[in-house]
DNA sequence: TTTTTATACATCGAACTTCTATGTATATTT
DNA sequence: AAATATACATAGAAGTTCGATGTATAAAAA
């Protein structure tokens, strides 16, 4: 089992992370391990590479953010999507299927790779 | 018509450089000229976004060049896959399928979206 | 009890990318 | 003669991911 590019990686995070986001309001930690588990480990996204992720969106605005201490006690930066976000992932939803449109055109055509 | 975001045209430039070249040996300026018309003008590579990309697949030896004075009297450098290139292209196709089972694995569970 | 592991967030620097701008040069069209 | 299209190249700006490092707490193991 292999895992992904990273221009992949890097083309879906935000889609990802904002799908997430649009069915529960999550936080870091948790939504590694669920795109590590809907991804059957294909995607595990470092720490250091989700959090500026999140930053990042945050001052889009396209989520919001606030503290709250878990059932642990520990205290978790919970995020929620923003109405901007929401827009956004329909946008990418769009992009994404565009794209797809555009490779399969591509390969549908069989080359003589074998 | 929209343009592809960023994210999205990084992704798949290498898979579908690669792929043109699969088909028929071509030179940038031609390689921009299809992505162009393959894509209805929602992929316009700049030369200076393309040309690097090219030398680095040659750098990374899957794709292979040679001058040659076209038709039109101009010189230019031709593309072509090399074995290592068919052999990416596969494995690109592969990443695709795979980023691809994610995603809609996590669109098919619909959110509210509306 | 003490140590390790898991949880949870943050930031920095290295490496790499794309994109815009700029430059060179030739052939064709106006 | 000038403008446009063809054709390639590179440099610099801006943005990205990722590994490393740091802080802190709770739970589990030794």
């Amino acid at each position: 089992m292999e895992k992904l590019s990273k221009e992949l990686i890097g083309a879906s995070t935000i889609p990802i992370i904002l799908s997430i986001l649009s069915k529960n309001e999550s936080y870091g930690y948790e939504i590694i391990q669920s795109v590590k588990e809907i991804s059957d480990g294909k995607i595990e996204y470092g720490d250091g590479t989700l959090y500026p992720v999140l930053h990042k969106l945050e001052r889009k605005e396209l989520i919001e953010s606030y503290w709250k201490i878990g059932e642990s006690g520990k205290k978790r930066k919970y995020y929620k999507l923003s109405p901007n976000g929401k827009k956004e992932l329909i946008s990418e939803k769009e992009n994404w299927a565009i794209i797809n449109q555009i490779i399969s055109k591509l390969w549908k055509i069989e080359p003589n790779l074998t």
